[in-house]
DNA sequence: GCGACAG
DNA sequence: ATCTTGTCGC
């Protein structure tokens, strides 16, 4: 395992190649959803990967990859620790998204390179940073209205890093930025859009189902042995 | 030293 | 992340 101090080099290496604008193809068709589930009761993790037709979000392909867990959650260094399935997962893809949904941050992060903006980079695609709660940054009262949105300023240099959103009337917020290949105004009108019923994109909630499933499988198949 | 801290 | 029904509040 890479030590934390290789980690945070490996992020600032990164960072430079994260790109802030719009790369998507134009009629998106196919979106992806990402998450990774923990067991309780040991070290094995899922990764899934949810590949969706952006227009009718119907379901086109599932990629999962249960292993064991290979790095400590630190704070600022969670894309060491959930890295790792995604990859295997997205080698199972058959049907490559156009653009990637991530359950944490992209450039909301303390030296600007969250889980999505790692993913991006690493695969080279397109993708969003869709947190459920923050982890570095500031910001103002957010209206209490659906669609609502204030910037998320970074700590150090104010720098726009990201926007809350409130995707629901009167429900916590979640926290959108850049990960890879995409602008900060179309990443927040993506997620947005995906949350049409529900506090997360429905992208996210799909892996997450899914993942949920993955692992129990694994867990099943693996107790009788 | 004290509090914060994606999942 | 994970453990989880009823319950408090608008």
């Amino acid at each position: 395992m890479i030590s934390e101090a290789a980690a945070i080099a490996e992020q600032t290496r990164l960072r430079q190649q994260i790109i802030t604008t719009d790369q998507l193809p134009d009629p998106i068709q196919f979106i992806a959803g990402t998450d990774v589930e923990y067991d309780k009761e040991s070290d094995l993790i899922a990764g899934c990967i949810a590949v969706m037709d952006y227009k009718t979000l119907e379901v086109v392909e599932i990629a999962t990859h249960v292993m064991h867990v290979t790095f400590p959650y630190i704070p600022g260094l969670f894309s060491f620790r959930e890295l790792p399935p995604l990859l295997v997962a997205w080698e199972k893809l058959q049907q490559k998204p156009d653009l990637l949904v991530c359950d944490g941050q992209g450039m909301a992060h303390p030296r600007r390179f969250g889980m999505a903006s790692h993913l991006g980079v690493t695969i080279g695609k397109p993708t969003i940073g869709c947190g459920k709660t923050r982890l570095y940054g500031n910001h103002t009262e957010l209206d209490i209205r659906k669609g609502s949105s204030v910037p998320l300023l970074a700590e150090d240099d104010n720098a726009v890093i990201g926007k809350v959103l409130r995707t629901q009337e009167g429900i916590n917020p979640v926290f959108v930025s850049v990960g890879h290949m995409i602008s900060l105004e179309t990443a927040t009108n993506i997620v947005l859009s995906l949350a049409k019923q529900y506090r997360l994109p429905e992208t996210t909630r799909i892996a997450d189902h899914y993942g949920r499933l993955a692992l129990e499988e694994y867990k099943r198949n693996n107790m009788t042995h």
